[in-house]
DNA sequence: TGAATTCTGTAACGATCGATCGATATTCTA
DNA sequence: TAGAATATCGATCGATCGTTACAGAATTCA
């Protein structure tokens, strides 16, 4: 199988570039506040180019939360790895203080910025961000019952609404 | 000075009912989210009876956030006035449980919902929130100051970290 | 070089946005 | 009952929304 080279005419901007601008501007302006004329401009590309490289907003908006799940929310993920429990919850705690509060990035939400106003709850960038967030859930729960395991954590709390 | 007697033809609705749509609309959907024709049809009054009793939608959005404050969000004024820290602490988090959780309303903040997707930080709907979000966070540390003064509270910890 | 392929840019589509107009209907005051 | 005041209604405004059609430009393959 050999490598494919791509006929026709080359793509005149960074694909990856384009994808960062686009997730810093849902990520500050939410989904429905972000409009294809402001992606447009910010991005360098024009709208039919958008389409044609990455397919409509919604699949834009995929991406982005895709990019954004790759990048900068990795913080989170090093809070889970630590060894005791004290130490997750205060990197856990740390990190997200350190992260709100950087000047790099709006000091909001992605998932949560993302996900709102959507009309119906079966708006595809809802469900998405919806799923995000559960993956979240289910990794610091999974942490939780490891600490109690070791008994770092006291049983009488509801897992469940402490994640939360 | 007499009360005076509003002359002209009555209107046809409920004033506070059709606030508390709105204020359920903006909640569940965010302020960009939600449209005049939304809010015309599930407050059932035509679009210009809204603009003559409500001004246009920032003055109306305004409006419901008011009475958000007023009306549902004052289990967090009960959960301040607890007399001891530890108390105070545990209704917080009681209450915000049972606040999130009740199916009486959208499980989000009325504050992040509405104040997410404005186009700009002048954005007067956004000025507004934030307002609000500063108000409860002053409200927070004064009563995490006043619990530091009772002892009941590590002094190295940063108030203002922690509030948030 | 010619054909095939892919990207760029202009222009525009129908739909919906927030907002307003003028006409009519209903109430109060005098 | 005449007239002032306010509410409702149908229609519609210009702007912007997401999206697409189409022609030309740039590149690779034969």
């Amino acid at each position: 199988m050999k490598t494919p080279v791509k006929a026709g005419r080359p793509a005149e901007f960074d694909r990856d570039h384009a994808l960062d601008v686009a997730m810093h501007l849902f990520w500050e302006r939410g989904y429905e506040g972000t409009s294809m004329a402001d992606l447009s401009q910010r991005m360098g590309i024009h709208p039919s180019s958008i389409y044609a490289a990455f397919g409509d907003k919604q699949a834009l908006f995929a991406l982005a939360a895709k990019r954004y799940a790759d990048v900068p929310a990795q913080y989170m993920v090093n809070a889970l790895e630590q060894p005791s429990f004290r130490s997750f919850v205060l990197a856990a705690f740390d990190n997200t203080v350190e992260f709100l509060g950087s000047k790099a990035h709006p000091p909001s939400c992605f998932t949560l910025t993302g996900a709102i106003s959507c009309d119906i709850d079966t708006e595809p960038a809802k469900i998405l961000m919806r799923g995000m967030r559960l993956q979240n859930e289910a990794a610091i729960k999974a942490r939780l019952l490891r600490a109690r395991k070791a008994g770092e954590f006291p049983k009488n709390e509801n897992v469940d609404d402490f994640t939360r």
